[in-house]
DNA sequence: CCCCAAGTTGACGTTAACGTAAAGTGCGGA
DNA sequence: TCCGCACTTTACGTTAACGTCAACTTGGGG
């Protein structure tokens, strides 16, 4: 049975961030691992939230953006009809969000599709004096 | 003839950027407009660029990446074949990248879907009690 | 028992991306 | 002519997200 829980050490290792990011994003209510007397236990729930924010952190968002995904996958038991409006809300925004992104990445494909062409143009067009040494 | 040119102020609205986030873009080597004795002048490119930058930010990409990605688009005359094979090489690591970006996205949207799936029926199973008065 | 690797808590340093305040320039209108 | 507004440069301040020591403690091996 695949060992159930982790030490700081190996998640830092496993997913390629170092120790001292790990216990930030603690400071800043991320994360909130058990303890065995002092030292930190991290459960795979703690290694999903952490995933969580990477991912978010690639796509640009700031840990306050994470930590508010973080919030929306919990629908804490305490939450009131009034909370849970508010949750679907924000839930919609990040949504929205997302597919602003998705029109922006399309955008970024088709602009780079361009410079390619223009670059192999350029290629093939080029001064072939300035080959940089690889015919004999 | 829609004006062809823009001051730093005009951008800065349409762009609802400030007119210090230009200037500084320009000292990052990002922009580099005509003046008109000391006034700085934008040309449509100068605006393209700009969104440009800005389309970046919102994908997370730092001033210097936008800067990269500019340049990509410019095979400028004075490319070589190494140059340009470089290029080509940026070029794949962007696409790469913004691939990888898609798989977050669409991970993240599935995400919501759960997480608003939960919700709703959290609020289908919640205490009444907690209704915060929209029932006569 | 002692050591070392891996853990811990401070605390200060650093980088990117601007914000903000100060002080001056240039120009179209009353 | 003087006002006001938009522009300019210079320079210091700020926030986020860590990096980088320093000075501990702690559990297991020789």
């Amino acid at each position: 049975m695949t060992k159930k829980t982790h030490s700081i050490g190996e998640l830092a290792r496993e997913l390629d961030i170092t120790t001292r990011t790990i216990r930030f994003y603690e400071d800043m209510g991320l994360l909130s691992p058990e303890r065995r007397g002092q030292t930190r236990i991290y459960t795979p729930a703690d290694r999903v939230r952490l995933k969580l924010i990477l991912r978010g952190k690639r796509l640009g968002f700031s840990l306050a953006e994470s930590r508010e995904l973080i919030e929306l996958y919990n629908p804490d038991a305490d939450n009131n009809q009034t909370q849970l409006k508010a949750l679907l809300g924000k839930i919609a925004e990040k949504r929205a969000q997302l597919l602003r992104q998705l029109h922006d990445i399309e955008v970024m494909q088709i602009e780079l599709d361009e410079a390619e062409r223009r670059c192999q143009d350029a290629m093939r067009t080029a001064d072939p004096s300035t080959l940089s040494g690889e015919s004999a």
